[in-house]
DNA sequence: GCGCGACGTTGCGCTGGCGCAAACAGGCAC
DNA sequence: GTGCCTGTTTGCGCCAGCGCAACGTCGCGC
């Protein structure tokens, strides 16, 4: 399969990468899909490859030995996941989860070293990834230790609004079908205290609800209420 | 200042290192002490250095607009810190306090590339260095999701002690001064809570508690309860 | 168009752990 | 030794949010 340069082009990863680097990118890149509800890859499985989303939505997975599972972030196009073997694992922590149907890209671990070797900017770009991440997951770490459920939630939805919010007339929509259970799983709160919460909030019309849908109507109320502290 | 390669020969970032390669790493390095207390930079300052603990124990600490503090984890001998600057940052997300007097080597930033470069291995490692902190920050948010104060305190008592303890003919003794109050901000609880969960522990004969300081006498207790999920 | 399964809502009772308050103890300064 | 400051313990009341349960509703497959 020929891949073409434009498929990275506007990648962020791939930023300031150019002409004949992108040819060698993609030489051994392979591109796949994968429908919705399937797995990009399992959690516990020895990781040969890593991957790069182009298209679509992916959830990203961490089940507890005795069954719960909770929701590590959620991957936006353009976005580098399952790089944990460049991070001194050989098996990959989470699971991956279409969220939508997606179209992902993805390269044997081998073509790590070339890559980086032969494409300097995509070292420093992989860095900033992994630090954003760790800094989005410390601040999760924060919310969790400080907040009420109810900010958790708010803080969560903003999140999700700003990194995959679609304009409509009616306000910010998230772009992919979001359970009550997945937004308990983000939240560590359960799928019934986000369907009182979120009823409340239809009610003030900060948001308004539907099967497996959030459309945010009023941003700057959930920003208050992600801001509101406890132990006043 | 001369800086001897000893000073680094053991340390794990600069493991497979050698010879000619770690005088040029201290060339440019600079040392210093820190007193028990003291930041080494603090939350939001902005970030020219980066560093590496020789000795001691660093708390890295967050504080949340309306000031909370969150414990985000504690560096041990040997740890790179403060590289928020390679992360894509140009301040530091939270600040670095010494829980004893340390001893820390710190670089400009100017430093990083030049190392990167001549030292392959030191891009490699740090890569490690910053994945092995992502997944245990997430492991954080899994437990701070899932499990109950108790076993969140038990996880982070036994994380301690698996860092920085050391065995004394009591048990295992984490080898820094460490309240009540800490251990809170570790786990997300009050340190009321804590004191009632180790003083209950003390009743069981699984720790042995004192003024800024815990004995971990039978850790396979520790396991157990770190274990025992909720919601059974 | 009918049935079924997945998803969502809501009421109720209970409890883990927090907030508050008070008292206590170790250690450092003088 | 005396006092003070910091850290620790403990009792008590309360409430946010969970567990459970029942019911409602959307939409897909046949």
């Amino acid at each position: 399969m020929r891949l073409d340069r434009s498929l990275i082009a506007g990648v962020s990863s791939f930023a300031g990468i150019e002409g004949e680097d992108l040819d060698f990118i993609l030489a051994s890149a392979q591109s796949s899909r994968v429908p919705k509800g399937a797995e990009v890859f399992g959690q516990g499985a020895e990781a040969h490859r890593f991957f790069l989303l182009l298209a679509g939505h992916i959830r990203v997975v961490r089940t507890t030995p005795d069954g719960e599972q909770v929701i590590a972030r959620y991957i936006n196009e353009g976005e580098l996941f399952g790089i944990a073997v460049q991070m001194g694992r050989d098996t990959y922590p989470a699971s991956a989860v279409a969220a939508v149907d997606c179209v992902v890209l993805s390269w044997p671990n081998s073509a790590w070293p070339e890559l980086q070797a032969r494409v300097p900017a995509f070292g420093a770009n992989t860095y900033r990834t992994i630090g954003t991440r760790l800094q989005e997951t410390q601040t999760r770490v924060v919310e969790m230790a400080t907040q009420q459920v109810e900010q958790r939630i708010a803080s969560a939805i903003l999140r999700l609004a700003n990194q995959a919010g679609r304009k409509t007339e009616n306000g910010i929509e998230i772009d992919f079908p979001i359970t009550r259970q997945e937004i308990a799983e983000m939240t560590g709160t359960t799928l019934h205290t986000v369907s009182r919460v979120l009823s409340a909030w239809e009610q003030d019309g900060t948001v308004r609800n539907a099967r497996q849908k959030v459309i945010v109507t009023d941003p700057h109320a959930l920003m208050l209420l992600s801001e509101n502290r406890r132990r006043k």
